[in-house]
RNA sequence: GGGGGCGUGGUGUAGCGGUUCAACAUGCGGCCCUGUCAAGGCCGAGAUCGCGGGUUCAAAUCCCGUCGCUCCCGCCA
């Protein structure tokens, strides 16, 4: 048996064939039954004469909604028919399941089961042609990434999820028993692609996951996500670590626009612009002025940080002065950055780091990192970090670490941006949360 | 952790003190229909309106508590 993709069906006109796939839609009429069956590629209506085969006919009115079935007749042209012009006419039909579905599946439906609900049943939520796109686009996505780095001679990395010590400290970590002792999960690859600067890999990359013990009801946190990560070497300052993200994205937006720019406008309603270099960049201070041109207030106690609103102010604001979606926000200062980001020469309040938004979304946080031994001691000391959990890390800059500097960016969020979807439990395979572990 | 919103048949909604208030759509089951096509027509099953308490002659409807979901803020990617 030689399966035929729906796509391929108009190729084999008056032959046999033998299609897999769901059954979408029966119409059950007195002397004919239509079937739609779908498969990955597509959709063909598949007709039936009830009075050539009554066995058949009973066995094809039994067909439950959804059902997985293996089915083999010919092709025929029929103009009439509304679908591609073409229908199989049925010859056999295997089925693998008749039952009641729990949610409708409704291809055209407008309005969607809760989704919450939709998660309980995630696997046949993922049916749905717009939700298998969103992970096509994201394996084309992460190709079109991987291609960029392995051309740039990058090395890729898989830095350990189980870890002794919270990788940047804060409260936001998962801890488990670990044979005698607690173990933590990685909230960042940070640490360890810092090693590998210092290990003389001079050009890394990481696509993993990354833990956050946050309890954040938003429609753009998770407790796991997926990280990419790069980090690279002998950099001057933070910009030139910008120019390198803004270059690979690009890329990325290139590898998937190349793809599925007709799917994602017809699907999403987005035209998928491939954004223009360079990005444009702000420093925060220009920022603050920007904000408060258009009266945007940020409570006093933010110090020198933004809110989500004034992030998609700002993203609002670049969108209309200069037509991007992307904006570098540099030159944070350093009380409200980690430790290990460099500071200005001239500036030691303000640091070599910058955010990037897409569209008012924070997608990526970045810096120059601070090599130098001394100085890194000093800078976690002035945050009240105590050394010693440190130490590791801390040695990693005694024996000749050149100067360095990397970005975290989250996939999921990179997807909500490129295809403008609303919340992040649209973005990832199965969302994990505060009060979401299954499926 | 703080704040707002929502919880009505399988699913999505309407009703928001009494009077067709338990409705509509869809799905499901049955019957009808010579080719349908998001098919159509008729019939039917299916909800003590999240849970507990209170107010009232009367509660899905008002109040309190509780649980669940959701969004925003905090935190971040």
């Amino acid at each position: 048996m030689e399966r035929t993709f729906i796509k391929d069906l108009k190729d084999h006109i008056g032959e046999h064939v033998t299609v897999q796939g769901w059954m979408q839609v029966l119409r059950d009429q007195k002397s004919m039954q239509f079937l739609v069956v779908r498969d990955r590629t597509g959709a063909v209506q598949v007709a039936h004469w009830k009075k050539g085969n009554p066995e058949l006919a009973e066995k094809i009115s039994a067909i439950g909604t959804e059902s997985a079935l293996t089915l083999s007749g010919t092709v025929v042209e029929n103009e009439v028919v509304k679908l591609g012009g073409i229908e199989i006419q049925l010859e056999s039909v295997t089925v693998e399941n008749n039952a009641e579905l729990p949610l409708p599946f409704e291809p055209f439906a407008e309005t969607l089961p809760d989704q919450d609900f939709r998660m309980d049943w995630r696997y046949l939520d993922l049916r749905r042609d717009r939700n298998r796109l969103i992970f096509e686009i994201q394996t084309t996505l992460e190709q079109a990434m991987r291609n960029w780095w392995i051309e740039h001679n990058y090395i890729e990395m898989h830095s350990p999820k189980i870890i002794g010590t919270p990788s940047e400290g804060g409260a936001e970590v998962f801890s488990m028993p670990y044979f005698e002792t607690t173990a933590y999960l990685a909230q960042s690859p940070q640490f360890y692609k810092q090693m590998a600067m210092s290990a003389g890999y001079e050009k890394v990359f990481e696509i993993g996951p990354v833990f956050r013990s946050d309890p954040s009801f938003t429609s753009r946190h998770m407790t796991e996500f997926t990280g990419v990560d790069m980090e690279i070497s002998w950099v001057e300052s933070h910009e030139d670590v910008m120019k390198e993200l803004e270059t690979w994205l690009t890329a990325a937006y290139q590898g998937v626009a190349d793809k599925h720019t007709a799917q994602i406008q017809e699907t999403f309603g987005v035209e998928l612009k491939v954004p223009s270099l360079p990005f444009p960049r702000i420093t925060m201070a220009e920022a603050y002025d920007v904000l408060k041109k258009l009266g945007y207030k940020l409570p006093p106690e933010r110090k020198g940080d933004l809110d989500p609103g004034a992030e998609r102010a700002l993203g609002a604001y670049i969108k209309q002065e200069f037509g991007h979606d992307f904006v570098f926000v540099t030159d944070w200062p350093a009380t409200v950055r980690a430790f290990y980001h460099m500071r200005l020469a001239d500036k030691p309040h303000l640091t070599r780091s910058f955010d990037l938004l897409g569209r008012g979304l924070e997608i990526t946080t970045g810096a120059q990192r601070e090599h130098r031994y001394e100085v890194l001691k000093a800078q976690a000391l002035e945050k009240g970090l105590s050394l010693e959990p440190l130490q590791d890390y801390l040695n990693f800059f005694k024996y000749g670490c050149p100067p360095h500097g990397g970005m975290g960016l989250g996939l999921n969020r990179l997807l909500m941006v490129m295809l403008d979807l609303p919340n992040i439990r649209e973005a990832v395979y199965l969302f994990r949360g505060p009060n979401r572990l299954n499926p």
